[in-house]
DNA sequence: ACATGTATGTCGTGG
DNA sequence: CCACGACGTACATGT
């Protein structure tokens, strides 16, 4: 069932409408206080307020981010109502509204619009959502399934083995019965090894586990992951996720 | 002198306005497939064109970040041409138009678009950008004027101090004389502890520095982060930024 | 709520 | 152009 459709009236005047994206082309100024203060001069620019409260002001680059935003929950209000249409002030226009926007954190957006080039509202309803396929947790899958791919020989003992700081993405066992803590990765960055490097300090001293040596699993490994993987004694191993989806028997899987 | 506002035509069909954003409002079907694939169902959603060769689907929800997207540099083609009014297949809405845009990594975006509410292109021109400030930049900057703030006595060596693997914030000398490596951080967490270390290994092995202390300065340290700076020897300071601006002289600055 | 790890991260900057 | 680090990172997940 869809949910009830409120009109947002603030100072008697409809700023959003409730289930419905709120599209405004206008000059505008923004200025934005919180962690960080950030200003925008007056200038033309995109105004996209959506129903989950959130306000976007967008110029005419810089991909999908927008120059300046304020994040759900937070609360528009309207300061001042709109001005006259005749200007006291020679040579300076009328500004057509203020817009406050106050965020969780007690950060506040602030819009001073002026000439409004366009405004509309157009209902889109609930979003039927998005289905992804192909991020980390399915590439550890598939290594899961198929060690071999990590050393010949090679088996898993668990998939997210867990240790005291967390869990390692894979503990296998070489073929020599030894054990082999593994870090999968899209894309394998210092990060990634400094972790796989705390999970290997913490194993070592786990009498049953012995000597473990540490994989780190990737896509595509940085120079300096390589560098810093092989100064810690780390192996790499780059996979091929295409490849492994091959390998994958597609009679197993549910899509 | 604003660039040229080239008309983008292709397949007869104008997509992009040159240096506008476009604002669709349309029941369409969206598949990315790229490092992963990802799928939207047939709805009513809000495309998103700029002047980059950007596009981005938005839902009525989820603060700006679209459901799906294409960062540029890509390039739009309109595959197939508008169908015809009438529709031949019983019960199926005629496809108005499909458009695939292709990304720089060889990843495409395919929209098949079907009811098409809203169509409107908007000239914005080129935005005289955003104005920055409280960012870590300048936290180091301070840090840097108030070396006293770390540590009674301590003086500043340089900034950015260049080792092999990147550079220290702040190299200071403590009031013995002695070396002491400041990392600063906004908000400190276990990855600057790591990267502090990783730089403090790196410089005791100079013989001109000889012993160099590490220092882990942010405005919040993590408890983790904490423990962990503990454990390798690093003295960790909370900074207030607010009391080191108030220590900032106004009358030097610019702004 | 807090902490942790991922992201089609995006974005600037320096080599 | 590549590589790296910062970001108002945002976001999902497990405790």
């Amino acid at each position: 069932m869809p949910p009830p459709r409120p009109r947002v009236r603030v100072g008697g005047y409809v700023v959003g409408y409730g289930m419905a994206v709120r599209l405004v082309i206008a000059r505008c100024q923004v200025d934005y206080a919180g962690r960080l203060t950030a200003h925008l001069p007056m200038a033309k620019r995109l105004i996209l307020v959506k129903s989950d409260g959130s306000v976007s002001i967008h110029a005419d680059d810089r991909a999908y981010k927008p120059l300046n935003w304020m994040s759900p929950p937070c609360t528009l209000t309207e300061l001042a109502p709109p001005l006259p249409e005749s200007d006291p002030v020679p040579g300076k226009r009328p500004l057509t509204a203020v817009w406050e926007i106050k965020g969780k954190e007690g950060d506040t957006l602030q819009i001073l619009l002026a000439e409004v080039f366009h405004d509309s509202s157009h209902e889109l309803g609930i979003d039927p959502g998005l289905q992804k396929d192909g991020v980390e947790a399915h590439l550890q899958m598939l290594l899961a399934e198929h060690p071999e791919t990590l050393g010949l020989g090679w088996s898993l003992v668990r998939r997210e083995y867990m240790t005291a700081i967390g869990p390692v993405d894979l503990l296998c066992r070489d073929e020599a019965g030894r054990y082999v803590a593994v870090e999968v990765k899209r894309r394998g960055e210092i990060d990634g090894v400094e972790q796989l490097t705390r999970y290997l300090e913490l194993m070592r001293r786990d009498p049953l586990l012995g000597e473990v040596h540490g994989v780190f699993a990737a896509q595509q490994i940085k120079p300096q992951a390589k560098v810093l993987a092989a100064d810690r004694g780390i192996t790499c191993v780059t996979v091929d996720y295409d490849v492994l989806r091959g390998m994958d028997d597609p009679t197993e899987r549910l899509f």
